[in-house]
DNA sequence: CTCGGAGGTAAGTGATGAATCACAAAGTAC
DNA sequence: GTACTTTGTGATTCATCACTTACCTCCGAG
């Protein structure tokens, strides 16, 4: 047998979760193999199966780890604001992971694409709904106002999967320009000073 | 061998890309089987690859017309319209399809997902770049309007995917708040009379 | 009437991939 | 040092799936 560095059992779920965010977030929770997620996070394949159980459970705590780092994320963005000044300081992190964090915008979209299973898209609703209770409480506004929150949030992590992130179109591989102009759309306004 | 009615090649094509438009719209691309269209579109399966050479062409040629259908929506919503009005007109059409369209909606998640293949992302960025570069000149708005435009739309797409439009919540299968809240703030607000 | 092409299928093939099983080696407690 | 747990793997199984091959059956033109 060769001979491998022993790991706690905790490492080792982190490292495969780390995988599948890579496998997942590019191939989707079909396309993605758990032979692939085994290899990448320098394991067997049949070890991701000791520790996740099955392909879709491994899949859930994935969607279950993103939405909950998406939660600390908006928390430390958003600590010690209000109102719209809330919003848009998550809004600005946001972006950031754009540049920062694109694979974890696009696990977000394989996680809604898949949602023809039932346990995943319970997982999904309640991570979304996390995230939309926790929006509404801090800052306070109406719908309208959270929606357009919410739904730039969602256009970001459709350009993502798209690859037409500033990186992308830094990387001169693409010259779209109306990409140029969604993004350049997305930035918040500045203030009319009061 | 079982009598099948002969039909044209063009109702064929139709016909599969219909059965495909089901498959993949819930169950996305590599998790879609030609099998299960080509019984959904009631021919065999090689006949599948016959019409369409590959998954991936089915699966190019039904984003493209997924597109090309999108494109005619918002052309005849925008009918006569231009600036702010042109927008609310599609964006009000756009809404529609959460009743009555919302497997198309999904589908463009899933080709969204996709955009890892890079036959499929060109295929995607074309549509999509059609559909914004439209938006922009029927309405001749500034880009942070056009991006909140687009943002609702895909906010709405993932509402379809997580089965949370109100055609679901009215089925009473699921009770989820803050999805009616934020189906609420999709809808444009009422306008300040001049 | 026959022949060529268009519509259509039954029966494979080879690869892949999720999941299992039996087993090995490294700690750890006593 | 020995028994027990934890970490880990090689080999295998069984199903599915994209794609092919070889064939069949209508129908219209000459």
């Amino acid at each position: 047998m060769v001979v491998v560095e022993r790991k706690s059992r905790e490492e080792r779920l982190e490292a495969v979760l780390d995988a599948a965010l890579e496998e997942f977030g590019t191939k989707g929770y079909h396309g993605g193999s758990t032979e692939d997620i085994a290899r990448r996070a320098g394991i067997s394949q049949p070890y991701v199966f000791r520790l996740f159980g099955t392909k879709r459970d491994l899949f859930e705590a994935l969607v279950r780890r993103c939405f909950a780092e998406t939660l600390t994320m908006f928390e430390h963005a958003a600590e010690g604001l209000r109102g719209m000044e809330a919003l848009e300081a998550i809004g600005a992190s946001y972006m950031e992971q754009l540049l920062t964090d694109q694979l974890r915008l696009r696990a977000q979209m394989q996680a809604y694409s898949a949602c023809d299973d039932p346990v995943i898209c319970t997982a999904v609703r309640q991570g979304y709904g996390e995230l939309v209770g926790f929006a509404e409480r801090v800052s306070g506004l109406d719908p309208a106002e959270i929606s357009a929150f919410f739904a730039k949030g969602m256009l970001l992590n459709v350009i993502a999967s798209m690859g037409l992130t500033p990186v992308d179109l830094a990387a001169g591989s693409v010259a779209e320009p109306w990409a140029v102009r969604l993004l350049e759309g997305c930035k918040p306004a500045p203030h009319a000073l009061p």
